[in-house]
DNA sequence: TAGAGGCTGGACAACGTTGTCAGATCGCGA
DNA sequence: TCGCGATCTGACAACGTTGTCCAGCCTCTA
């Protein structure tokens, strides 16, 4: 064949090895694994020209076969739910900052919040042999993952606990946060509040809809099926929904939005709406202190560190049964969730 | 010893592997291997007892010896910033979703804009083979990744070019940018403008110091070097910056901010300002339609999608010399721009 | 019935590294 | 000069997978 530019093999463009570095070293391939790694038993003079070998030929160490010998990867996967969203970003930064304290490396995938993509991923982290998962679910049965933390596999959940199978989770107070916040609206004199929550099979947005209901309750309020939206985040059903409820013929005066996106929009569709209504939302979001939203806070480093760290502590051997760490929400008020019902 | 619970060895909690299957099935460890990746020639029943096997003993490849063995990680790099930044979240989330098209799992890491990190990280994921790299650079010498890009890590850079490499880059015309933001505020009315920016060692950052004397000079303007503020974004700087520019003799009337946080940051400062201040932000923000900010918006998905499939063209075997693509901006006047300057 | 040809299955080497172990070398004292 | 440790070095196997190649079997036809 003509085929000059074809590469003679599959390999990574040729790289070299140790024993192409011991060969020019002229010593044996093991002493060139030993310069590499630092063991001791060395002279200063051989490890010299292993030095030079390798500078010479651009010699880096092939971690998949280290890997593949040592049996630990110094990588954690991170299975979360939408990278972009802004929740998410200093939960991942910080199981990050925790993975390079312990000298490990991050692979994180987005879910897009399809519990097939989240069982995909997980599994290809774990075929990856990944030392270990932090996962926010998007699913609620992960019996799937049972052979492999058997297998060894550290695994903890975050955010929403675990389906169907008993593991490590750390998660937000969602049921006392939205309890907290509705009862704060309550507390401002508000009587018809709307709820415009998460899909409900999403364990935190079940918990943030039982708090709301639990605040109600407590106010001996009566709470109407038609001030409750549940579903999709997406914006224009989100919309509609709180203009329909703003609209009906005894409107809600107050919202209690069920996370970040949702608030988001209930802002915007807020805006818009003639008259201030109340709104206090979960999630914390930036510029909502120059903005003047009230929100339920939670720490998503916090939660991300508490995993991370957790994960870490069970790698390194420690047992007993798995646990649920639960962190505490904190209301920030700022205008929107005190604005009084109107004195109609 | 009486170390009982001691491990036989050092491995994965020992794992199945292929080995087991064929054992258990009662076949070869090849066929084994065909079965796992689909390959033909297997009859059905056979197929059968090995898909048996696999499910008895909770058998999952073990992907690092198989890209020993096949040379190709299906994994890309991504070495960015801060992923807690809200700029970061969707670039990478965008990268992601290209990979996921090609098949490939996304390592990232944050270089918390220090250079030696930056490096230490991008030569870590070379270790690991990645097939490719996506690198947000924080250092301005990139030549050490000059022996993995010759031995075949294809490599691209994001939102700021290589230093001292020829390399392909994906980057926002932030000197473009920039001059068009200032030249709004110009035609606004405003002859003293202040440029609160990034440090100038960062190629965003000395684009966007470019594009503001670019259009105070097209102007016809002056501009004193007490207006302008460079170095960190830690926000008690850049807001000490930004009410000395307010309280000078001559005071600035408007502001243009060199990114997102800087930008941010001066929305707070102004809040608390006795009279209105123009501004106008490079990057857009979330919420920043309600708070009426002007920016310059660059697409940070777009900056991700364009690199990643680079990238993957790149690995797919296209050459030609390196490429810089650089995206377009857009001016979103919302209001704080379009502020007029005190008829003083 | 025998041979050709197609299909299935398995033995073996190789990927690049590290752990084990034994051999080589050196310095020093007798 | 020889022998003995102590120190340094290298040969070899193993990690779990895939590519190559050949053997066996079955079917179909002459």
């Amino acid at each position: 064949m003509a085929d000059i530019a074809r590469r003679t093999d599959h390999r990574y463009g040729n790289r070299p090895t140790m024993k192409d570095v011991a060969a020019r070293a002229g010593v044996g391939l093991k002493t060139v694994s030993r310069v590499v790694n630092g063991e001791p038993g060395v002279t200063p003079d051989t490890e010299r020209r292993v030095h030079e070998a390798i500078e010479a030929l651009g010699f880096r160490r092939n971690d998949s076969a280290r890997v593949l010998r040592k049996g630990r990867t110094a990588t954690i996967g991170l299975v979360l739910e939408d990278l972009a969203d802004p929740f998410y970003g200093p939960l991942s930064r910080a199981v990050e900052e925790v993975a390079r304290a312990h000298g490990a490396l991050l692979i994180n995938g987005s879910s897009a919040e399809e519990p097939e993509r989240e069982q995909e991923l997980a599994l290809a982290l774990c075929a990856r042999r990944v030392d270990g998962l932090i996962v926010i679910p998007a699913g609620d049965d992960h019996r799937y993952l049972e052979p492999e933390i058997r297998a060894g596999v550290a695994t903890v959940f975050v955010d929403r606990p675990a389906g169907r199978i008993d593991a490590d989770a750390v998660l937000s107070d969602s049921f006392g946060g939205a309890r907290e916040g509705v009862a704060h609206l309550i507390a401002h004199g508000h009587r018809r509040i709307g709820f415009v929550g998460d899909r409900p099979r999403i364990h935190t947005g079940a918990e943030r809809l039982r708090g709301y209901r639990a605040a109600m309750e407590d106010a001996g309020l009566p709470v109407r099926e038609e001030w409750i939206s549940l579903g999709s985040t997406n914006p224009e059903r989100v919309s509609a929904a709180v203009r329909e409820m703003l609209t009906a013929p005894e409107p809600v005066t107050a919202l209690f939005a069920g996370n970040n996106r949702v608030t988001v929009t209930a802002v915007r569709t807020l805006a818009a709406h003639p008259s201030p209504v109340a709104l206090v939302g979960f999630d914390d979001i930036e510029l909502a202190d120059l903005l003047g939203i009230t929100v339920i806070a939670q720490d998503a480093a916090a939660l991300g560190r508490t995993a991370a760290e957790r994960l870490f502590r069970r790698l390194d051997g420690a047992g007993g049964a798995p646990e649920r760490v639960v962190l505490g929400t904190t209301l920030l008020a700022r205008g929107s969730g005190e604005i009084a019902p109107p004195t109609a």
